[in-house]
DNA sequence: ATCTTTTGTAACCCAGGGGTTGCACATCCC
DNA sequence: GGGATGTGCAACCCCTGGGTTACAAAAGAT
C-alpha cells in the first residue's frame, strides 16, 4: 500500500556525498560529472554513479551537449515526495489520535 | 548548510523492511518488537535494530510498560522533514529559474 | 594529423549494515 | 518456586554499495 517506490527515493537521498552532489548541482543549475567532481571530495566515476542513482529515481535529468553530458536537478520529484510524506504524516496523525481515543474511551 | 542532518532521516527511511516496520507500527499505533516481528518477514533482533535506527533519528519513540517496550511513531519528525524538503524544492526552483533567465538573457 | 579533454566502463577493494542464531537475564502468571 | 514469555546482547555471515585506479574511445582544439 504505502509501498516501496518511496524507499527508493529516500535511499537515493540518504547518502551524504550523493546529497552533496545534488546540492552542488542545484547551486550551479547544470553541470557535468567532471565539473562536479572538481569541487567535490570524490572522483569522477563516483560522481557518475551517484548521478545515475539520482537519475533512476528522477531526481535529476541529463542532456547531451556535444561531447559532454549536463545534469540538472528535477525539483518536481522532490516536491512530490515531500507532499506524499506530509500526507502520510497527517494520515498517521489522525489514526494515532483515533486509536488513543479508543484506548482511553 | 543544507547539510547532513537530513540525510540521516532519509537513510533511515530508505530501507524497505525498515519502512515496513514503520508502517506496521503506524497501523497498530503502538507495539513491541516481538509483536511487530510476528507480522513481519524478519526476526525480532532485526526489528529491534530497525527500531533503534528509527529512534535515533526521532521517527519513533518508546515507553517501557512492565517487561515490554512499546514503540510508537513520531509523526512530527516526518512532517518536519517533509516541510524542509518542500522548502528546498521551492528554493531550488526559483534559483533554477533565475539561472535559466540569466543564461537566455 | 595530433594533442588534449571528456566520457564510458571495467576491475577491483573494503567497510558497513541487514540478517541470522543462540543464550542470559528479567517479568509475569499460577 | 517453576514454567512461559519478553527483552537485551553478542557473535557471526554475507552481500551490497560507495570508492578507487586504469584504460579505450569519442569529441574538440590547433
Amino acid at each position: 500500500m504505502t509501498a516501496l517506490a518511496e524507499t527508493e527515493v529516500f535511499s537515493a537521498l540518504g547518502d551524504p556525498t550523493r546529497w552533496q552532489v545534488l546540492v552542488a548541482l542545484a547551486e550551479r543549475g547544470e553541470g557535468s560529472a567532471t565539473v562536479l567532481a572538481r569541487e567535490l571530495p570524490v572522483s569522477r566515476p563516483a560522481v557518475i554513479k551517484h548521478l545515475l542513482v539520482l537519475d533512476r529515481v528522477g531526481l535529476v535529468g541529463s542532456r547531451k551537449v556535444g561531447r559532454e553530458v549536463l545534469y540538472s536537478p528535477r525539483t518536481e520529484r522532490l516536491e512530490a515526495t515531500a507532499r506524499r510524506m506530509a500526507e502520510l504524516a497527517r494520515a498517521w496523525d489522525t489514526r494515532l489520535a483515533a486509536l488513543k481515543k479508543l484506548a482511553e474511551g
